[in-house]
RNA sequence: GCCCCCAUAGCUCAGCGGAUAGAGCGCCGGCCUCCGGAGCCGGGUGCGCAGGUUCGAGUCCUGCUGGGGGUACCA
């Protein structure tokens, strides 16, 4: 696709440099403000004002000159306006055919990125196997879901791994509340909805009978044993509550290459070992004196007093009782991930033909040994309030001397999913105190299943699909749109009727648009597009811009990690369609062929692009509601 | 205490140092002899406060106020 900013940007360039600037600024070529002035501009001879001392509209005035005299490829005219915009007009004539024919030819990579070619490891989901997966897990897995797809489109190769920690104390909580309470499944209820039950139910028995913490602790140690019935009753709780989780996700378009569980980590000694080379290098110490005294810490802030170095802080990572914390475990997997461990899982597919594969014990191993792991780069999809114990992690693999698998270590934060007041109500909470958002809790049973919205998004759109299948996936596609539209510092004050809407800015909207696309594309027999593009509206002029910007946003939505801006273009791109369709001629009685193939062709570009901006948002797009 | 994030329209949110700050929802009014009305068009109010940097600041810097989170021998 012809990226027009970037044409109009080197030209700029060429042309200030016969101007005589030395200087060679960073040139910004945007859509214009004031659409009376041209469709890009750029303010470029205000930064060049200074150097060339000469007011900047003058600059302008003769850049304008120039690049009139040479226009670059697409230009109908160079203007300049205002105190110094250098303004370009686009030449629809040669632009639109150009445009439609690359639409229609795009690839699974819409934009190759400088890094294409590097693998890189995505972690995400990542819930806790011991209850039915909520709103939150959703927010998580849809961004790491549509971060993957997007490093794919930029040519990536991506592997997506969810990390399952099997050995957790929530798994214990669950044990006892079904082996100690007697806790049974009612009529109907799912496996994770019933566990979800027993969590809320045990952890509000601990503070009335605390003899239940010592189960706790029994049972805890008796996972971490590995052995006998109550590990196997362990293994099987947490594989259970994995596949409702997959069929969760599989819900929502999500899936996954790899299933890393925390046990194996434990199982094939990489505890052990990223732990022998924390001590060999000297990353990990035993203080002998302070609250620390016992533990094998990772420091982090030290002051010298009289030559000796006193801790001020730091990370345990071996508690005194011997027991690894999570974020020891944490250096050993992410050593893995770069490959510089030096020891590997077994691998063997999970669940029969589903699509994901499991690490697992050598001996158990199915599967060749891949090439899982070796990353060269690893994002990790984790809200923000892990940001402390990922920086350690990163600390940990930069003093082991991995500075350049540090520096390829990313951790994607994002901000939590709280309940508006009008959500907490619905949800029994007590909303006296007139706070504006509250805070799910698992523990608590306040939260919101991530299958009950599916299937409450289904509800509401059930009477106007054409069928259930239909209905499921424009369900999805609220969901994930909602999920995705807010930017990742932005905390989700989550609200049913903004989350199942089905106008406006919503996933319906954009599935809307594209089925009828594909509909007036069906009414009308494909023809040729002409070389030249006569008599487009202004709308569809409009349009054609949008289409062209696709790369650009997918490029900068993989650059900087951030969904929200795909979401943003999709909708921009929507609306652009609709406003094509609502102002427009019919399609079907336009007579001319050549006026017809035009039209069609940017109906037909318009629908393949919103296609692939659907799947890259995680969407199946759909030709019929 | 220290660290991070947030504050933009009645509400929920976009906004990469550039021209007159935009959407959706809600409210009022309009548009169907049907290419799918889950649509389109019109109507209006706003960058928490105070400084600073800049030709230019919602955007960058400093301080303040108000919210959220982190700072565990939890995961």
């Amino acid at each position: 696709m012809p990226d027009l900013q970037e044409h109009f940007a080197r030209a700029i360039a060429l042309a200030a440099e016969q101007l005589g600037s030395d200087a060679a600024p960073v040139i910004v070529v945007e859509p214009s403000a004031v659409p009376e002035a041209g469709d890009y501009s750029s303010p470029v001879a205000f930064r060049l004002a200074k150097s060339m001392r000469r007011p900047p509209r003058e600059i302008a005035e003769s850049l304008a000159r120039i690049l009139e005299a040479n226009p670059p490829p697409y230009t109908r005219a160079v203007t300049a306006s205002g105190g110094g915009y250098l303004n370009f007009l686009v030449d629809f004539d040669s632009f639109a055919p150009e445009v439609v024919r690359e639409a229609l030819s795009v690839g699974d990579v819409v934009a190759p990125d400088s890094a294409a070619g590097v693998k890189v490891v995505v972690e995400h989901t990542a819930t806790n196997p011991n209850k039915a997966a909520h709103l939150g897990h959703l927010r998580n897995a849809c961004i790491g879901d549509t971060v993957s797809r997007l490093l794919r489109a930029t040519g990536h190769r991506v592997e997506v791994q969810n990390y399952i920690d099997d050995t957790g104390v929530q798994v214990a909580d669950v044990l006892v509340g079904i082996r100690h309470l007697g806790l049974q499944p009612e009529e109907g209820e799912s496996f994770d909805r019933f566990c979800s039950r027993a969590y809320v139910e045990v952890c509000h028995r601990y503070e009335t009978e605390p003899a239940l913490l010592d189960l706790r602790r029994e049972t805890l140690r008796a996972i971490e044993a590995r052995d006998g019935e109550i590990a196997t009753a362990a293994k099987e709780l947490t594989s259970r509550i994995v596949d409702c989780h997959l069929r969760t996700m599989a819900r929502a378009g999500i899936s996954y290459d790899l299933l890393t569980w925390e046990s194996d980590i434990i199982e094939l000694g990489f505890l052990r070992q990223a732990l022998d080379l924390l001590l060999e290098h000297g990353v990990m110490r035993r203080p002998d004196q302070g609250p620390l005294s016992g533990c094998w810490v990772l420091p982090l802030e030290e002051t010298l007093e009289g030559g000796e170095a006193d801790l001020v802080d730091a990370k345990v990572l071996i508690k005194s009782d011997g027991i690894a914390t999570y974020t020891a475990k944490d250096i050993a997997y992410h050593l893995w991930k770069f490959g510089v461990l030096g020891l590997d899982f077994g691998y063997r597919l999970w669940a029969d033909g589903g699509p994901s594969t499991s690490t697992s014990e050598p001996d158990l191993a199915t599967l060749d040994p891949l090439q899982f792991g070796h990353a060269g780069r690893v994002v990790n999809v984790i809200d923000q309030r892990q940001s402390a114990p990922q920086r350690v992690v990163k600390e940990a693999l930069r003093r082991l001397g991995f500075e350049g698998q540090a520096d390829a270590l990313h951790h994607l934060a994002y901000e939590v999913v709280a309940l508006s007041p009008a959500a907490a109500d619905a949800l029994g909470v007590d909303t006296t105190s007139g706070k504006s958002q509250y805070a799910l809790s698992g523990r608590q049973g306040i939260e919101i299943g991530a299958d009950a919205l599916l299937d409450e998004a289904q509800r509401q759109v059930e009477a106007k699909a054409r069928n259930a299948d239909t209905a499921a996936r424009l369900a999805a596609s609220a969901v994930r749109y909602y999920l995705l539209r807010f930017g990742l510092n932005s905390i989700i004050t989550f609200d049913f009727e903004e989350a199942l809407r089905t106008s406006g800015d919503s996933g319906v909207y954009l599935q809307y648009a594209h089925a009828r696309a594909c509909g007036i594309l069906q009414r009308v027999d494909p023809l040729p597009m002409p070389a030249r593009a006569l008599e487009l509206s202004s709308q569809e002029r409009e349009l054609i811009k949008v289409i062209a910007e696709f790369p650009r946003a997918v490029a900068e939505a993989a650059a900087s990690l951030t969904p929200s801006t795909l979401a943003a273009y999709t909708f921009r791109l929507a609306t652009s369609f609709n406003d094509v369709y609502e102002h427009t001629e019919r399609l079907y009685r336009i007579q001319d062929p050549e006026v017809r193939g035009v039209r069609r062709g940017v109906v037909d570009a318009a629908r393949a692009t919103l296609a692939r901006a659907l799947q890259l948002l995680g969407m199946e797009p759909l030709a019929r509601i």
